[in-house]
DNA sequence: TCAAATGTACGAATATATTCGTATAAACAA
DNA sequence: TTGTTTATACGAATATATTCGTACATTTGA
């Protein structure tokens, strides 16, 4: 059977594993801090939930082994970077999640996003702009 | 530490189980077609996947016993009928989304779904107009 | 100096999701 | 009737994600 997979792959798109749950959370603090050590990271994450350290530093080491981080070892203390690019991996969960959830309508996610989600006056309105650049091509 | 699901219990705002990845994909097929054997769904993922008929049967049975779906057991054949509602799994989703991958931000969400996920122009005048409601609220 | 603090490595326990084989019962068809 | 097909039930194997304890090395500060 030709998968999804098998197009992308033949199309010479990398598929860079998508991001656990929890390694989207360290994804996102790194994309907002830049490089950080495991005791960076993890002091965040634990303003939202419990979790040991030795944890946080176990799902660093995944992240790196996966490809998801870079690593600088040249001290002691290691610096992570994500290596993955917040655009792809967004777009890539938001696709999967029109496919999977939507039936491939992005409208409908879209309205679904709005609806409850209450925009501000601005994010309406920046989205009405993004929407008029989108009909002139 | 008060957890989000904490403050969820508490307002009694009943938290049905996430579904994971394959129930998601058998809940669509039970809220387009309505009431399914197992067999029907089964062979609708066929078309997309390979998986034994023993598998779906398991992941069924599985949704039942977490209450995701209803069973009707009077014949031999067993009726499957999804119990979770359609709107709100999707809000639950999508809410989840904003939150873990765009920072909370449901505009930065909607134009990432707008942008590559090339929406048609039918599409993107239902949203204005989608948009130009809310406005006026 | 040397004990406490801080760091990494790594194995293992736990949890959850997915897949399938086998047993068994009911329906069906020759 | 009797063998084949079509069901469900259920245990178990496999895969993956998450969590943590322990060992050990390095740094730091009294």
């Amino acid at each position: 059977m030709i998968t999804k997979q098998f197009v992308q792959q033949m199309m010479n798109t990398k598929i860079s594993p998508k991001p656990t749950e929890s390694e989207l959370e360290i994804l996102q603090i790194l994309w907002e801090k830049g490089d950080c050590t495991v005791r960076e990271v993890h002091e965040i994450l634990e303003k939202n939930k419990e979790a040991g350290y030795t944890t946080t530093l176990k799902l660093m080491q995944i992240m790196h082994e996966k490809g998801l981080v870079s690593r600088d070892t040249s001290s002691k203390t290691h610096i992570y970077r994500a290596l993955v690019n917040q655009q792809k991996t967004q777009q890539q969960l938001v696709n999967k999640m029109i496919d999977n959830v939507f039936n491939g309508s992005a409208a409908r996610l879209v309205m679904q996003a709005l609806g409850n989600h209450t925009a501000s006056e601005d994010e309406i309105n920046s989205i009405k702009k993004y929407l008029d650049e989108l009909s002139k091509k």
